[in-house]
This record gives C-alpha cells, structure tokens and sequence, in this order.
DNA sequence: CGATATTTTGAAATAATTCAAAGGCAGTGG
DNA sequence: CCACTGCCTTTGAATTATTTCAAAATATCG
C-alpha cells in the first residue's frame, strides 16, 4: 500500500500527515501537479472558486483590481502557501503567476469535505487562515502607517521572512540575500506608491549602503539593523496563502 | 431542560444553533456576559489571548500600535462580530470599547475543543474567518489605492454595511443614516491620514450636499450614487470580527 | 544585435501633512 | 442657569512627501 498523500508532496499534506480518513485520502487522490508560465492566471477575477492551491515552486501575485485600472497587490505568495481562500461561489481576487509556477490543485468540495471529517487538520487549517489574516493586519499597518522608505523597508523584511519560512525545501535559515522575482510596478501596487517612488526608496537604501543590489532583482541586505528601524517588528508574522 | 446555549444568544451561539455536542454545550456554559466602560479594553496588546469575545452592543476598536506612537485601526467591531481571533499564545492588537459595550467572553480552550469536535460549527466558523480575512483585503485596497475623500466615503459604506449586517436585533435593510460612535483620530487612523484631512473630507462631502451631519457623530448619505461612485464596489464585503 | 520593456533619475505639480488658531460641545461647579 | 474648562472638530496657511510628467539609462528578449 503507497501512501498516496506523500507522491505530490506540499505543505496541505504535510498538515495533514498525522492524520487519516477516507476523506483526506480522496482529497489527495484529487491532487493534480499543475504548471503554470510567466503572466498565466492561476484564479481569474469573478471566476468560481472550484480550485484551490498549494504552492510548490515559483511566485504569484494575489491582486484586487479597481473597476478604473488601479491594483492592489494582497500577497506575493510562494512555495508551501496557499491560494484560493474564498467565502463565496466568486473569488473577488486575480492570482498571476510572475514566475513559472508549480501549484498542486485541489478540488474546493473536496478540501471541504476533508476538513469536515477531519477535526485536527480542520484544526491546523484554521492556524493557517490566522495566519494569513494576521499578516493581512501587518500590511495594513505598513501601508496605513508607513512612509515610502519604511514601506520598502518592511518589504523586505517580509520577502525575507517568507522565503526563508516557505523554502521549498521546508523552513530554513534567514539569509541576507532577498530575491525579487516582481516588477517595480508590482512592488508599488502592494505598498500603495508608485514605481518611481519604490526606486527612489531603494535608491536611498543603497546611497546609504544599507542594502546593495547585483541586479534589479536581487538584493542583499546589508545593515539588518538599520532595516528592521526602518521596516518595523523584527519581522513579520508567517503566514500560508490567502 | 433549559437550552442553555439560548440564555445569553450572539452571534456564536446562532451559528452552534443546528449542531449538538457535549463541547458545545460545555463552551456555551462557560460564556459569561461582561460589560466594559467607554475607553476600557477588552484584551490588552501581548496579552495572553484566554478570551475570545462575541459581541452584543457597543462598538470596539481593534488596533496595532507601533513602538514609535503610531497607531493603525484594523478593525471596528459592534454587535455580532468577534473579537480575539489569534494564532499565537500573544495577542498583537490592542481591542479597546470606544462606547459602553456588551460582550460575551468565550474560553479560548472551550471553543478550540468546541471547534474540534463539531465538524459543522468549524464549517460555519471557518467562513467567518474568511469574511473577515476579506474584509481586511478591502481595508488594504481602500488604504492602498483611494485618495482621502473616497476612504472616508468607503468608510462610511463600511460602517453602513456594518450597521445593517450586525445589528443587535438582527441583520436588517441599510439605512440612509450611520451613526459614527469613533473620534475623527480613530477614523484617522482606520484610513491611514490624519485628523485634519479627515475633516477636510467630511467637509467636502458636506459642501457638495452628498452628505449632511445633524452632529459629528452622525451622519446621513444623500447622494448614494456619488458615495459609491468615490467609495468603490455595492458595498463591502461583510465580516464578523477579528 | 536591435527592439522593447523596465528601471532610474530629474523637475514640476499636487495631495496630504504639519503647524496654528478659532469654533463648537459636553460636563463641572459656582 | 450660566460661565468656565477641556476636549474634539473645523478651517487656514505653510511645508513636505509623494505623484506626475518627461527623459535617460539599463536590462531583457527575440
């Protein structure tokens, strides 16, 4: 007998490892491994909610957009975090892939149903949605209260804290190297500025040798303590998907 | 035989209302009406989150206060929205009664075993969880992308869905008139400006005849279409604490 | 290597903040 | 009942952070 639930692997499974039921066991029998390329949507806007995903690889962008053209960028969400969250038949909410994407999908009634059956991974399921609510606060916090400067300070501090806590090897150590698979103009729809205003920010942070780049898209962080000043609580809390 | 978990009602004890268990029974035992002066909090930032609250009448703010004085409104709370949802052993947030509130305190404990064992409650609490995670996506939006007049007119839309969903007599038809128990810095700090641009906004609004104030503290909508036209969507998303 | 998109930098414009003062309202005590 | 006190709100003027507009520099991709 294969343990069916280890052949796609990700973090779902993972919560549910000490777990059993019939239900789980259908929910990753359901499981199918998708890929998804640069700029494919994953979850379309007004789309129903008939998927929902566990990240093994690569970076999505999870967005809001205005009926007049402007964005706002709710999470960047990679390796073992979640996607596709949703309280009604509609998700209100645009899923892009910035990089190439590997996601394990899952059928909506069927996570449902497992959850429904199983206590404890209902359990951990509801740590996780805690999660993502409570690193929805700290975003507020960052935009409502922040400056330009601070906000790309604290974006950092929370790409750090994710890539480190959602390596696709499982947790690691925080590095001082941040990799930036988003645009500028990405970077400026989740901080509420504009892109050249997140270019002057890391202008500033390189001036002052606090950060300094190789290329556009990756960054080393160089005085950690002058970050956390600028960018908040040391970092931010964890969190898995929305 | 008394139905013990009707002595005290909420919004809680309305979701249990279908579902029967000896945890259920034992959590609603446990529930205890407090009452809270304007101005006292409910749970204390770092706190040990013991309580879990539903609340019955009043309305609470629900903030993250920086270590430099700043502070940002994550949330205002009145009857039939939670209060206390936390992952961790510490609550981050400061919940404070910004009028005399009615509440009733929940052990932690017995709701978590509550949710444990009856599959059908954690179905119903979990959606609560996702309204109000996307809620905050909406707060994130307004703060991030709309200019000081469409965050107060969206704030106005917020506290009327509000007013109108969590009504202590039960949801009811949205009325043209909100009432704004808040100060104008707790406004302020809900929508990430200041006071003063607050009041700008509220003027602006008023010279325009879109809104017009009997006192400050409340308000009546005149012109619906131009509110939501500055104020974005129908409405937003319902929520239930945090 | 050339063409296109992204990023950076500069200068001018603007929305929101800061600083300052006046107006309104609520509660207290004479 | 009225005056006084303190707080909250509104309005005004000056300042500033960020945006907008524009162009140059750099990176990306076929």
């Amino acid at each position: 007998m294969t343990l069916r639930r280890g052949n796609l692997g990700g973090n779902l499974a993972e919560m549910a490892e000490s777990f059993s039921s019939p239900e789980l066991d259908r929910l990753f029998d359901e499981g199918r491994e998708r890929t998804f390329s640069t700029g494919e949507h994953l979850i379309t806007e007004g789309a129903s909610t008939e998927y929902f995903y566990d990240i093994l690889d690569g970076t999505v962008a999870l967005a809001r957009n205005g009926s007049d053209g402007r964005r706002q960028i709710l999470a960047f969400l990679s390796a073992r975090q979640f996607l596709g969250v949703a309280s009604t038949a509609r998700y209100p909410n645009l899923a892009t892939a910035l990089t190439p994407v590997t996601a394990i999908s899952y059928s909506r009634s069927a996570l449902e149903r497992a959850l429904n059956t199983t206590p404890g991974f209902a359990s951990k399921f509801r740590i996780a949605l805690t999660l993502i609510l409570e690193s929805s606060h700290d975003h507020i916090y960052t935009i409502g209260q922040r400056s330009a400067v601070e906000r790309v300070a604290s974006f950092l501090l929370y790409l750090r804290a994710n890539q480190a806590r959602f390596a696709a090897e499982g947790p690691r150590e925080k590095s001082e190297h941040v990799e930036l698979p988003m645009t500028r103009l990405d970077i400026a729809d989740f901080l509420g500025v504009t892109i050249e205003t997140v270019s002057r920010a890391f202008s500033y942070l390189k001036r002052r040798g606090i950060v300094s780049f190789t290329d556009s898209h990756s960054c080393e962080l160089i005085k950690m303590d002058r970050i956390r000043e600028l960018g908040g609580r040391d970092d931010f809390t964890q969190h898995r998907g929305a």
